[in-house]
DNA sequence: CATTCCGAAATGTGATCACAAACCGAGCGC
DNA sequence: GCGCTCGGTTTGTGATCACATTTCGGAATG
């Protein structure tokens, strides 16, 4: 079908990895409302696979929280409870408090100059009222500190929770409809600076309830 | 049997769920080594079912970290590098105190009488020296606690992680011949009944980190 | 005796098909 | 007008097949 030149780092990309990592992506970056129903020919289709790839896609993404089979095996994206909501903000500041700790001492200069510039590009997205860039930039900000914690394992975890919040946070964020970039993200950054791990934790902590504790479905 | 409430209880079994059961059971509770091949005919055959069923299966636990696929697809049990030990360690000791403190409002007196008598089976499995039954009692032990903190997500991510942990656990209770009940578990117990949250959260702490901290492979 | 090479066997991947169950809307009865 | 039923259609499930790739043991070679 399409033959194309691999840019990115992946080597050989399966048929069913094409179709795990287009809808991953597409459910982390909050492209799909919650509830949305997909089906296995639908995705087969869209992605120019037959049901099978599409079939074990699901299945993965399934195990990963982010999408839901019902009881006769219709697949959907998750609608969650303001208790789900709640336990999985609880998790994140459980884990992102940990992981940015883990990433203080390996933080270099260059480091925070990347994260400040995507910062900036999350304060455009949110100027230009665009929510995808808003979430895509937001979980960048975060997951490029994370990512100098050398701890694959807790990051994976904390990838499976930012999917399962994936659709939610953009009706989240239709709902927020902020103007003004997430304050705490400055305050990231300097502690970052000033090399103060308390001070770390406690801004990663309040930037990532704060957005969502009090505005609920 | 002790029924087991997993975060998804579906009354029917799909064949490819009666797969993802089983040999999420036997990874769990370390009846397979670590790096034990494994093969999609071999698993359809033992279960009496075709490729199809135990590819999702296998797909599903892989998204779990429960099995682990070679560059070529190839099925094996993780082998996990000392690092990946500590890392998984020490995401216990960050979830399971949280769990536990979370479940210490609603720990009734039926509660503790029953983890005391899962304890008990926990000594004779010590004694008889079976390591699975030493490995089930023991995740029985913490899962019945953890079950009251009415937090599913929060013990769905720790049961993935116990999951990793499965075949590795059985590596390590080999190597360390153990001859009496682990001591902590009287901790939890009396922490428990006297109410005192950072007791709890201390015990269940060190019995996270005191069996797999410094015996590694 | 160790190393390399080759071919048969084994293995994962993806496509296709048959089938039962679920779903949904039109039509009917009340 | 409203609820129920019934039919066609959609959908997930599991089996089977063809095929490319990997694997591995043994033979050939040095």
């Amino acid at each position: 079908m399409l033959a194309r030149p691999a840019l990115s780092d992946a080597p050989v990309q399966s048929a069913h990895d094409r179709v795990y990592r287009g809808l991953r992506q597409q459910v982390m970056l909050g492209e799909l409302a919650p509830g949305t129903a997909l089906t296995l020919r639908g995705i087969g289709t869209s992605f120019g696979v037959s049901m099978t790839p599409a079939r074990e896609a699901v299945r993965r993404l399934t195990a990963e929280g982010a999408l839901t089979l019902s009881a006769s095996g219709r697949i959907t994206t998750p609608e969650l409870s303001n208790e789900r909501i709640e336990e999985l903000a609880s998790i994140r500041a459980l884990l992102e408090p940990e992981l940015a700790s883990r990433a203080l001492r390996r933080a270099h200069l260059a480091l925070i100059d990347r994260m400040e510039s995507i910062n900036e590009a999350n304060a455009r997205a949110i100027h230009t009222q665009d929510p995808v860039a808003y979430i895509r930039t937001n979980l960048e900000f975060h997951r490029s500190l994370y990512l100098r914690a050398q701890s694959p394992a807790m990051l994976g975890l904390l990838e499976t929770v930012w999917l399962q919040l994936g659709p939610t946070m953009r009706a989240l964020y239709t709902r927020l409809r902020r103007t003004t970039a997430p304050p705490h993200h400055r305050l990231i950054l300097e502690a970052l600076r000033a090399g103060d791990d308390a001070a770390l934790r406690l801004a990663v902590r309040t930037d990532v309830t704060q957005g969502l504790r009090h505005l609920q479905v």
